[in-house]
RNA sequence: GGGGGUGUAGCUCAGUUGGUUAGAGCGCUAGCCUGUCACGCUAGAGGCCGAGGGUUCGAGUCCCUUCACCCUCGCCA
């Protein structure tokens, strides 16, 4: 070992000891006489200074010493004269005064130094990462990321799961999000396909009789990019065998506490509160509803279809919904071009005809260019309905059901980060249960899987696949923190009749299903274990725990919007050999643009 | 594929109704300084104003196209 301690480790105990300190250069302050070196790494920073007493070689050689030059120093540990520690520091009671100094290695001059204020652009962060993996913000990250998992998996050890590897290169199912395609060299025109999830490994794994599977997995969907989602990104699987929806919440819900316990250092109440996905969609409108603040949707459909405004008359008499929320005390805050603004976004973003408004008044009066379309009866219900104050803002949608969903949840989102609503350090748990089995496809008019084609539906709506499968709920479970998706899963179907009827419900004939998942059925069929289980999405975690806003803080290397490496340049052309040896040929028009 | 934002010195940014020589702070280079810790002081270097085209006597500024990065809808658990 070139060095005896970290640059975080030594204190005043240490004085007086011949030491060895190795390093990143952080700063330099060059004082004629004296010259000081804060050392950095990982763990810390400690001042060396560079005195007289050093000898005229180590200060002509520290006089050359720059910023990010990697450095070992030997020499003694001493206290700092009266007056001059520095309390910020955690070593600032004490500096190094060096015998010796070991230039390792020089540096170029850094195009960003991982000790400023202020960051950089994101894309200079990206191209050079190990740069930007310097500053101790981001170690800590790093750092915060590694206890998640560790935590993870010492509490699946201790509950005698197994931890099992399962492939990378497996087969395309159209099943889900877009596969990565990886070709075959040895079977041109045959193609692997990365994981989106291990998820049918993983129900293999319980027919195989391991019980209960765990897993850190990478999983990779080809899809868009989002501040939360990455092209790959890192879950916590698990299976079990023998269990139903409680015993995996109630276990994971036991992970949950241990780790804000462990990382946080916060208690969490448990069982974590349970919310069923139809009460969700009514009082959020969506299915991982942020229950840091209030603000919920409030219906007046019923109201609507009593007042001569014609847009609320006809979506409510047209079976949609008219929905809205109060935004308390925001009159004052959204002038008409405000509000304006408001109902460009949910126009343009979700679909929304319009957006209602009215601002109340002293006496509760409702103040709106509609208002004259309502009774002053009428309006009376509303402001009772909605709960609504002098200085209120209330904002309504009249739509689909669906639409009101997606433009109310948005808006309430908006607000509550706007208008500050909640504590950003809360960290709020909660399972949303219950999901349906299918969601009616837009374009198609069948029946998809809400989550995949293996979920169970609850036991007693086992009728209903048959006679109305839009009422089937199934055995699926979400954890959500600060409204954001946080993990999910299922009890799987272990009955090769009812996946035969899921199948069917899906559009999926008996000749497709073997195509796609002979394996998977056929497994099924030689004594396959009641199971189900839960995938946790990592980079989330350390995102909520960390208290980040974007994943890309989350994960040491990862890709840009359009999913690409700015320090690799990946992806990148290849050999022609390459491509010759794996049978493809792209085509002139598309062949790939440098960058 | 759609909507929005950003792009000026190595970095973070300012740059007026279009006006001739494009600025600041940090960093960098050199010098001075024995107690600094975002050290200080002095001097200096550093610009294809993302790229291409256009309007104009004149463009960092206006118009068109395009590229990169970010947010978002669609897409995706």
């Amino acid at each position: 070992m070139i060095r005896s301690h970290t640059c975080g480790e030594l204190r005043a105990e240490n004085i007086g000891q011949e030491v060895t300190l190795c390093g990143w250069v952080d700063s330099y302050r060059d004082h004629g006489g004296g010259l000081f070196i804060d050392l950095r790494d990982r763990y810390g920073k400690t001042q060396i200074v560079f005195g007289p007493e050093s000898g005229p070689e180590n200060q002509e050689s520290a006089r050359t010493l720059r910023s990010e030059f990697v450095v070992a120093v030997a020499g003694k540990v001493a206290h700092r004269p009266e007056g001059t520690t520095n309390p910020r520091l955690a070593t600032g009671e004490i500096e190094v005064h060096p015998q010796r100094l070991m230039i390792l290695n020089k540096s170029l001059t850094p195009p960003f130094q991982p000790g400023a204020k202020e960051l950089p652009n994101e894309d200079l962060r990206l191209k050079y990462r190990y740069l930007d993996l310097r500053r101790p913000e981001q170690q800590a990250t790093m750092l915060l990321r590694h206890r998640i998992i560790r935590g993870m998996r010492a509490f699946f050890d201790e509950h005698d799961f197994v931890d099992v590897e399962t492939p990378m290169l497996g087969r395309s199912t159209p099943e889900g999000a877009r596969d990565y395609l990886v070709p075959s060299r040895i079977h041109h025109g045959s193609f692997y396909a990365l994981p989106q999830s291990p998820q049918l490994y993983k129900q293999i794994l319980m027919i195989a009789g391991y019980d209960r599977y765990v897993q850190v997995a990478r999983c990779f969907r080809d899809e868009d990019l989002r501040a939360d989602r990455q092209p790959e990104f890192t879950q916590l699987d698990m299976e079990m065998s023998f269990v139903d929806s409680d015993d995996i919440i109630g276990l994971i819900d036991g992970l949950v506490a241990r780790l804000a316990k462990e990382v946080l250092g916060q208690e969490v109440k448990l069982p974590l509160p349970r919310m069923t996905y139809d009460e969700a969609m009514e009082r959020f409108g969506h299915d991982a509803p942020d229950l840091r603040f209030g603000m919920e949707l409030v219906d007046i459909t019923d109201l609507a279809k009593e007042t001569d405004f014609r847009v609320f008359r006809a979506t409510a008499d047209g079976g949609g919904r008219v929905r809205g929320i109060n935004v308390k005390g925001a009159a004052a805050n959204y002038s008409r071009k405000g509000i304006d603004e408001l109902t460009n976004y949910v126009m343009q973003d979700f679909a929304a005809k319009g957006l209602a408004w009215f601002k109340v008044e002293e006496g509760r009066t409702l103040a709106s260019p509609i208002a004259k379309n309502f009774s002053p009866a009428l309006l009376g219900k509303i402001a009772e309905r909605t709960a609504a104050q002098p200085g209120d803002l209330l904002l309504f949608v009249a739509d689909q059901f669906e639409v009101t969903c997606k433009a109310l949840y948005a808006l309430r989102k908006r607000f509550g980060e706007e208008l500050k609503l909640y504590d950003p350090n809360t960290k709020n748990f909660s399972w949303i249960v219950e999901f349906p089995m299918f969601a009616r496809d837009e374009e198609s008019h069948c029946w998809a899987a809400m989550h995949h084609p293996f979920t169970a539906p609850r036991p007693q709506d086992l009728p209903l696949l048959a006679s109305d499968p839009g009422k089937c709920r199934a055995q699926a479970y979400d954890l959500v923190i600060n409204g954001s998706e946080a993990g999910g899963g299922t009890i799987r179907i272990h009955d090769p009749q009812v996946q035969q009827q899921v199948f069917g419900l899906l559009g999926i004939d008996p000749a497709q299903a073997r195509e796609r998942f002979g394996f998977l059925l056929d497994a099924l069929a030689y004594g396959a274990p009641p199971h189900g289980g839960i995938a946790l999405g990592i980079d989330r975690w350390v995102m909520l725990f960390g208290g980040l806003d974007n994943i890309r803080d989350c994960i040491a290397f990862p890709k840009t919007q359009k999913a690409t490496d700015l320090m690799t340049e990946a992806p990148g052309p290849v050999d022609p050999q390459q491509l010759r040896e794996l049978g493809i040929q792209i085509r002139a028009s598309e062949a790939p643009s440098r960058r």
